[in-house]
RNA sequence: GGCGCGGUACCCAAGUGGCCAAGGGGGGGGCCUGCAAAGCCCCUAUUCGUGGGUUCGAUUCCCACCCGCGCCUCCA
């Protein structure tokens, strides 16, 4: 295996991978606060870090994966109070429907990790950014002073300067400067709080993830990743207030991963905007592989433009690689004994496909490698000097082996679509179909073949006719 | 206003200082077939937003401009 390259946002460059630890990878990314269904932007985020961490491990590592549940927060307790149920609840349900969504993507589920579950960690690491003055207390607040931290800005490119000179906000009068940011915010009455050296509250926005993956990753881990949308302030601020914790002795993370943004009619998908399309919703009218399969089409850095045209795009292009191992596993199904596979063929395209999958994680063009690998599957299929060969079937199965290491266990794309109906009986019910229909055919009763056909096509059996016989598959 | 990203065929989308600028979808033609489907072959960018510059040579590097987007406030 080659050498592993990803682009790092603190470097604004491309870097060869090397884990902290050999053997090992560290990562962390930043989850979400379990308030409303998840939506197709979040679903792309897990997407790619369930493909970066598959990545990994082909080359080798033991991945741990750390994501967080920010499960208390000010949009919970409002969203509490509107559905009338706890905010325990609403991150509960919430939570639940997430992971179930990332489940039914195929995704191999990271180390969760809740905020409520670790508050002893976060207020002490509150306590020590105070005692060690990086952080002052107003009226049971706590905040971090951005002047304290030299090196504010390093991530996300801006100077404390640009920040008041583009500054909107309405500036707390309390904090010492406007750029100051809340580690632990005092409770109002009624609000759910935790005890802490300054009274009641609740963690901040950003301290739980410096909290948390310190704790579960210790520091300098190797990855943390995130939406753009995090570049700043989120991850300008963990990384200011996580090394003046390490009092500026280490970095908090080594390389910053961030994957873009998926838009809708040209905007943002994002709850504060409304332009949004849930994953549960989206389930319903396409395949989980399929929805999958269209995220992975586009390089992770690259905006993605949803609309219902890409994604009947991908999955007539996720029908047609499936198509090929169905034709392909038929045709060695068919032999009296099965082929040793012969890689020669297959191993150039392996080596495409890593190489593209090296260059930062780059899945557009590992697809294009899948789709070579299906044309030379097909070709041999359908070319019947090549079919007759005897080391055809060695080389298929060489074949069609790659193609399941690309689809099934890289990219995490089922080749077999999912069906509650197949079943050893099914199988040969289907070949006395198919007999039947031969018979007819060879008497040249065609209006009933057809039929036969037409019948089993609007069930969803799709009969293809060749040369070689008559073989079945089920359309998605 | 500041910072950053991007504009590649009908649509989507990789990529490179110089072999025919990947791949997918769509469209056209051919082959195979009783018909269909699937598939295969060929065609669909002498050109990579516009105008300059550097270079023997730029789509790729630099500058300016136009357009779109993201961030600067909660956001994946």
């Amino acid at each position: 295996m080659g050498e592993l390259r990803l682009y790092n946002t603190l470097t604004r460059k491309e870097e060869p991978f090397v884990p902290r630890e050999p053997g090992k990878v560290a990562m962390y990314a930043c989850g979400l606060t379990p308030q409303a269904p998840a939506h197709v932007g979040h679903m792309r985020g897990v997407v790619v870090m369930d493909v970066v961490r598959r990545w990994l491990e082909q080359h080798g590592y033991e991945v741990h994966f750390v994501q967080n549940f920010t499960d208390i927060d000010d949009k919970i307790i409002r969203r509490a109070q509107e559905e009338g149920i706890s905010t325990q609840q609403v991150a509960e349900k919430y939570s639940q429907m997430y992971i179930e969504d990332a489940l039914a993507l195929g995704v191999k589920l990271p180390h969760f990790v809740k905020v409520t579950e670790n508050m002893q960690d976060i207020i002490a690491m509150v306590k020590k950014l105070v005692d060690d003055g990086y952080a002052y207390v107003v009226d049971g607040d706590v905040y971090f002073e951005v002047s304290k931290f030299p090196e504010y800005g390093k991530l996300s490119g801006r100077t404390v300067e640009e920040l008041k000179a583009g500054a909107r906000i309405e500036v707390d009068e309390r904090k010492r400067h406007p750029e100051d940011f809340a580690l632990w915010k005092s409770a109002k009455p009624g609000e759910p709080a935790w005890d802490s050296p300054w009274g009641p509250g609740r963690p901040g926005w950003h301290i739980e993830c410096s909290a948390l993956s310190l704790k579960y990753l210790q520091p300098a881990f190797d990855i943390h990743a995130g939406g753009m949308d995090l570049i700043f302030p989120h991850h300008e601020n963990e990384i200011a207030q996580s090394e003046a914790y390490l009092n500026c002795q280490q970095p908090f993370a080594r390389y910053w991963l961030h994957w873009g943004p998926v838009r809708l009619r040209q905007e943002k998908m994002s709850k504060s905007t409304g332009v949004v399309v849930p994953i549960r919703e989206l389930r319903q009218q396409y395949e989980p592989a399929v929805i999958r399969f269209f995220l992975l089409t586009v390089h992770y850095r690259t905006p993605l433009e949803f609309s219902y045209e890409r994604l009947d795009e991908a999955k007539a292009g996720l029908e047609r690689i499936r198509t090929a191992a169905q034709r392909a596993e038929a045709f060695l199904r068919a032999l009296p004994q099965p082929p040793a596979p012969d890689d020669s063929v297959a191993q150039p395209y392996r080596e495409q496909f890593t190489e593209a999958m090296d260059n930062d994680f780059n899945t557009a063009q590992a697809i294009a490698v899948v789709f070579e690998v299906v044309r030379e599957i097909n070709h041999r299929l359908n070319t019947p000097e090549l079919a007759q060969r005897p080391e055809t079937a060695a080389e298929l199965q060489g074949l069609l082996n790659a193609l399941r290491w690309m689809m099934e266990t890289v990219l995490g794309v089922p080749l077999q679509a999912t069906t509650p109906m197949q079943s050893e009986r099914f199988e040969q019910l289907m070949g006395a179909v198919i007999a039947w229909r031969a018979e007819l055919r060879a008497r040249k009763l065609y209006d009933l073949a057809d039929r036969i056909r037409d019948d089993l096509k609007a069930m969803g059996i799709v009969l293809e006719d060749s040369p070689q016989g008559t073989t079945w598959r089920l359309a998605e």
